[in-house]
DNA sequence: CCATACCGTTTCGGATGCGCAACGAAAGAT
DNA sequence: ATCTTTCGTTGCGCATCCGAAACGGTATGG
């Protein structure tokens, strides 16, 4: 996948400038992040993987939990067989919105080829 | 530039992760695609143009730039043709600030090849 | 001149996030 | 049974962000 760090960038831009409009959340980078590694790693996820995962204190996952759980992106489920563990599970509403996001950026991706407008050095 | 929409997730993933623990600063998603506006599109770039290129309110612009500019990321200097503007400068943190992030989105879409685990439906 | 329009900033009240430390519940060890 | 460890959560104080409205400084038109 040839992709210079110019066009990754170009990219980034157009992505994060489109999702402004649609993303109805807000989401912090670490909620995306969280969202994002729920999502498209193989489960279980427990507050204490993904913790040590995305390198995050426990209580910053705790309460990306209670924000994405509030939007329902996302979903806690006590773990029968060792009821000290909390198992994230995902969600309808979660799967649509990443599948969303998706889809825009690859339709952003599509259209790139040659190398972008340059990142100028500062005057 | 063939990429589906489960590989730009699993590219964003990779690099929101990583970026976790590189990033000082914990950008809002607002803030780093303004970071990006600016380094990327040609100037003069002013806090009305911003506002209605990225579909932000004006206050919102102004923080942003308050945040920015601490720091050191950009630089406001008033327009002297016009005294009512503020020109958004770039500074050489900046830069570096976007071409680290740059590359290291660009190694890490690199390696990236067959479409990644897939986006399981919710149980 | 003076009125008007424009630009970016500030103020206000309220919401949200953070790090750190302490906490209760549950499991495991002796 | 008790002690210890592990789990996720919560309280605290502080910083940041938000939207909406009001504000002062600057240009422009009559």
């Amino acid at each position: 996948m040839a992709l210079s760090a110019q066009q990754t960038l170009e990219l980034w831009r157009k992505v994060m400038v489109a999702n402004l409009g649609r993303d109805h959340a807000d989401l912090t980078a670490r909620q995306f992040a969280l969202l994002l590694h729920v999502y498209l790693t193989p489960p279980p996820h427990t507050v204490r993987g993904l913790s040590a995962a995305l390198n995050l204190s426990k209580p910053v996952i705790t309460r990306a939990l209670d924000r994405l759980g509030r939007l329902d992106y996302l979903r806690r489920k006590r773990d029968e067989t060792d009821r000290r563990n909390v198992l994230i599970q995902r969600t309808i509403k979660g799967s649509v919105y990443l599948r969303e996001f998706g889809d825009l950026a690859a339709e952003i991706a599509a259209p790139m080829q040659p190398p972008p407008v340059g990142l100028v050095s500062p005057p």
